[in-house]
DNA sequence: CTGTTAGCGCCTTCAT
DNA sequence: ATGAAGGCGCTAACAG
């Protein structure tokens, strides 16, 4: 690493300062136009890189920002990381990832050690097992961030998700437009707004068209697989449902094993939907309603509040947009 | 961002010297027991967090490795990054992301900027679109670089891949063990040595069986999903093939389009076996077999071996695994 | 428009 | 075992 060249090599090259040359590779008003492509032609030929470290000791500006999600091998925060990077490559950011595994202390340790400076600001997916959000409040005061999908309530900062509570409303409607009497609701996320909003769309859903509501009908999400399928199994067996919204895909799964098992018909016996971003949505199983949220649109939105708020252009509260989740259908679907 | 703790503010509390806390952080053999205690006590108290970019300008190392990869919302390539993320993290390493959208352009655009000293290595699967490999050839003098799954042959440098030759090979003698009698196979990354090794073992296996190989049921890949589409209908039209190996997952879905269409049954009048890494393996369609790659164990192996070069630890050209790719059958599950 | 100067926070000789 | 001093490469003030 001793020969690289630096701006002291295109200065002393030029017979020029490396202040002059530094404001010329920064595109400074101060430097005349001659100089400026002199400058930047010797350091295209000499393959000049700026050297990123002494740029953010200097200047404070890391060009990057981290995104810190739950999962990276989950549909939808792959395409959500997606739409991130497409934004930060147009302002030639670079993007940290780090995943939670939906662990509360390797989130907070995560959040610590950003504060040393390495980047601009953060975007985060909450986990799916925080329940204390101080580090969380501590943390807004002191680097922008951006919260995406998974949000808590109580926390002034810009949240960008999509509309949960329409989102399951819709889907119940859904069922119950299709004839569904008795809707069960596999329950998860509950510490989170995300969480919540789906059970109250869900609950919404039934109230205003008089169906009953009744707690037997709801199971909790478990972190053993195994007890899902013991619960669900319960659920079907004792309460026959005939229609079931899935607050998220990874009950989708245990559904289908029990319906299998259990002899059951999908959607003849019993009619499921749940939220899924398997972003190969026609491979899917043609029993399966999906809600597919728009991932890549929040990806893109949450990492463009995140660089106005960098830019410090003001905006306001409410132009801060709540998106709207896809309703897809394909029951009809025959392969 | 003034008043923030740095190696001053714990010096000066502890009416030491900078040198000495530096030292001391950092472990050194110098500092006696009780003073590294009371630096790294006051440090924990005070939240102090080095400052990264003063310790890469001075010391050349960054703590952070950069993952190149063609896409991120693609099962295979994420769950590759969940394996490097892990192997990162025990190493208190920092992993930035780059998506080249198989655009050797945006390729070339990456590896020129790391070599600005932002990262200490490089992960990379490489764009099918790339075809000079010059830029390759440069980097990999300058800085420790591991290539994964998309490899080209002709570089020196460490690659972990799997094996793609005996994976095609498998699953044509799968079909043909089946009953197939006249096999087409579907042609991608044909400029990569992951292409070409797929094909071999296509091919080879046809000529192991004695059976008819002929370049009409060959079929390659394009870019315009709709020019797949017609390909596939072309081939299955003209040729009446029984049987179909998929190089990629973007070819699985025209495949199923054509055979809709056509009124064609899956697997009863065509068995498709198709490479693919959908990690929700048990929603598809339960018609489709699958060639799985153990994409984590590639990301925690590729991460693994670039951690070594970075520990200049010396190790063998023949430890450098080949991973054996899983054939799951699918075909007899019935929903 | 260009140059001089002074650090950013840290690590690393070299002294003590 | 501890401290003093210099500098990594760059940018921000301030002069000219």
């Amino acid at each position: 690493m001793k020969g690289n060249v630096t701006v002291k090599t295109l200065a002393k090259e030029l017979n020029i300062s490396i202040a002059t040359v530094s404001k010329a590779l920064n595109d400074s008003y101060e430097i005349s136009a001659d100089t400026k492509r002199k400058v930047l032609d010797l350091a295209k030929k000499l393959k000049y890189e700026r050297n990123p470290a002494a740029s953010n000791l200097r200047s404070h500006k890391t060009k990057t920002i981290a995104v810190i999600i739950p999962e990276i091998a989950n549909n939808f925060f792959s395409l959500a990381i997606n739409g991130i990077e497409e934004i930060a490559r147009k302002r030639d950011y670079h993007v940290l990832i780090y995943q939670t595994h939906e662990n509360s202390e390797t989130e907070i340790a995560f959040t610590d050690s950003l504060l040393s400076g390495r980047v601009d600001g953060i975007l985060i997916s909450v986990s799916s097992s925080t329940e204390n959000y101080e580090h969380f409040k501590e943390l807004v005061k002191k680097i922008p961030v951006v919260f995406f999908d998974r949000t808590i309530e109580d926390i002034d900062a810009v949240k960008i998700t999509t509309d949960d509570y329409e989102s399951a409303y819709n889907a119940t409607c859904h069922l119950i437009e299709n004839g569904c009497k008795k809707i069960a609701y596999l329950f998860a996320l509950n510490n989170l707004s995300t969480g919540q909003q789906r059970l109250s769309g869900y609950q919404d859903a039934l109230k205003h068209h008089q169906m009953p509501m009744d707690h037997e009908l709801i199971v909790n999400y478990e972190k053993e697989e195994e007890k899902n399928y013991q619960n669900i199994r319960q659920l079907i067996t004792s309460q026959k449902p005939d229609g079931i919204i899935s607050s998220i895909e990874e009950f989708a799964l245990p559904c289908y094993y029990v319906c299998r098992e259990l002899h059951l018909s999908i959607p003849k016996d019993l009619k499921i939907i749940s939220f899924s971003n398997l972003n190969t949505a026609a491979l899917l199983s043609p029993s399966l309603s999906t809600v597919t949220q728009p991932a890549f649109e929040i990806g893109r939105e949450a990492a463009g509040f995140l660089f106005r708020i960098l830019d410090k252009k003001h905006f306001d509260p409410d132009e801060i947009p709540t998106l709207k989740s896809a309703l897809i259908k394909r029951e009809s679907s025959s392969l």
